[in-house]
DNA sequence: TAATTTAACACAAACGTTTGATATTTTGTA
DNA sequence: TACAAAATATCAAACGTTTGTGTTAAATTA
């Protein structure tokens, strides 16, 4: 049997009251008595109202819903920034429409499109690392629909951003590995086409620097991130002529890899050599012999940030330009890894 | 420059036309000359009109959403399946608004509910730990939305299902074990609260019948997953008067875990005792001392396969009486770890 | 030519809710 | 008692779209 959902209309005929009176009582507006007040409400539970909130989306333009496009939801990293989010959106009764652009730029823009016109009210993004032209963001300028951008934020002036300082932390962890002691320090990069390995060099040399020490740029070897590009790049640099007794990897995984294989040349090198690397992700906890440092980037508190500032937004009815750019750094931080 | 969205109602009025008939001419209506058809599509593009969606939700009192709700979206499992789940929606051209129960029954009712209203087309869930009472669900089958469970489905009648058969990959993995030649074989299961624990036992025991072997229920030990619980379960395995040569764990990280305190104990035990868990995680890849097989499940194509009988579902216009119950069942594999 | 079909479009209701303006009733005051 | 003020409830428009039914003129048929 087909039940039709109740609507205020078919409350107001079993009352004997208008409908505005039964929306009015909904919501306890103060020109209904409470008396009906009561009756509405009683009314309403007894014949099991649901309010349509497509109807009231529709009626108020608004819809309570947050758009949020990240790269890849099965990477740790966004996993654990949505779900961060997710927990905030609940809270404060917005609800979460979610996509992922598997970093496409031309996904991602349909994706953009394809939330404008669910009318969300606000969006959280993370760009696609091939994304170049940002129109679509402006776009949604046009529609006066907020976006917060987070982690992968687009190099242009005027958005609101989350982001995390990687220099910070990665000056730390040179830092921490000069203070135990070593004096030739490696770094496995990612490919440099990605704004992060530029982070990850810039802190490094910098950090050398700081610490009056001359920089060998030959210490440092991209890789592409695979488990065959972090061993070529390890024996790179164990073939060099200074060898490193530490190396800062590009993150958790290159890590992993890079100890593995060492492990499997089976130099006991593993004692002498102390690895640092970037996420501080759980597959630390898993490792025999985990790097001795990570340089934890907050994901959750990124996203717990962005959407903060996306309500805010929402939430103030001036516009954009008063009231400028919500820009906010999450300073990394290195994380020493437990030992037990 | 606030920019108010277009509607068809202007497009109407600059060409000169009934508002029903732009309607018809930018969905291709027959009725509509060719000619008027391209005029106000034309002017639609220059007017840079874009159909507001929620006035179309609420006109058809349909979304094109679904939701989604899973207990914890930083899993791996759930985060892969979620990935899956939106990648066919997106084809579908469906939304997916997701949510997270943390494995908390009242917050799960809650979202059914907030769902619900939100009138969404369907629902696909992976039901919190913690839920006993299953009336939340029932509701939306008054509501006429269907519902798709997944991974952890409700022992309910007429519901419709995806699943993944644990007992066929728990047999292949103790005949696996047997087959390289162990004899003694443990398992360091979960807590028996848990249907997943009873399952993995089930195929356990099953396992060694059919091999003729006895069934020596002290080799099973519960334990709480963490890694101190690992440990302890560990231990007791090592002191059993039939030390096993080979321990199945509940899941992959139990087996780091145990596989992380046999090395600690440094008595190169590693080299005796082979380990098969489940999940067949990502972690395996990063480990130097892997679980020599683990039993697969899926989660991609457990969700993947959940949409697409909740999409079927939605497209079919008969009632759930009248079709029937989709119950899909995955049968989990056993999967060597690589060596290389 | 008159009757009939067809093509092309317009009209208006409907979806469920909110809300500003208005009407009615009650209460208070002089 | 008369009148203003306050309390309470109603009316009706609006949000943007779809769609069943009318309407008109042109095309076809007999």
């Amino acid at each position: 049997m087909i039940k039709k959902p109740i609507t205020i209309k078919e409350i107001a005929k079993k009352l004997d009251l208008s409908i505005s009176t039964v929306s009015r009582a909904l919501h306890g507006h103060p020109s209904i008595s409470l008396s009906t007040q009561q009756k509405v409400k009683q009314m309403a539970k007894e014949m099991e109202y649901e309010p349509n909130q497509t109807a009231i989306f529709f009626q108020k333009g608004k819809t309570f819903t947050i758009g949020v496009i990240l790269p890849e939801l099965a990477e740790a990293f966004f996993a654990s920034a949505i779900s961060a989010i997710e927990d905030i959106a609940y809270k404060k009764n917005y609800t979460v429409l979610l996509a992922q652009s598997h970093d496409d730029e031309e996904r991602e823009k349909q994706l953009v499109d394809k939330m404008k016109n669910h009318r969300i009210d606000g969006l959280l993004v993370s760009v696609a690392k091939t994304t170049a032209n940002f129109d679509h963001f402006e776009l949604l300028r046009k529609h006066q629909i907020p976006v917060v951008f987070f982690d992968r934020i687009p190099p242009i002036k005027n958005i609101h951003y989350v982001a995390c300082n990687i220099e910070t932390g990665s000056i730390e962890a040179v830092n921490f590995l000069l203070k135990r002691g070593h004096r030739s320090i490696g770094l496995i990069n990612g490919p440099n086409t990605l704004v992060a390995s530029g982070q990850r060099k810039e802190g490094y040399i910098k950090a050398l620097y700081k610490n009056r020490l001359k920089f060998d740029p030959t210490l440092i070897v991209d890789c592409d991130l695979t488990e065959a590009g972090t061993k070529a790049a390890l024996e790179t640099l164990l073939n060099h002529k200074r060898k490193p007794t530490a190396i800062v990897t590009f993150n958790d995984y290159v890590s992993a890899f890079a100890i593995k294989s060492l492990r499997r040349l089976n130099l006991n090198l593993d004692q002498e050599i102390e690895f640092v690397s970037y996420a501080n992700s759980s597959i630390i906890g898993f490792m025999e012999h985990p790097p001795v440092a990570s340089v934890e980037q907050f994901p959750a508190i990124q996203g717990q940030k962005a959407i903060d500032t996306l309500l805010d937004l929402l939430n103030s009815d001036e516009n954009e330009e008063t009231q400028g750019y919500y820009k906010t750094i999450i300073e990394s931080q290195l994380v020493e890894s437990h030992k037990d």
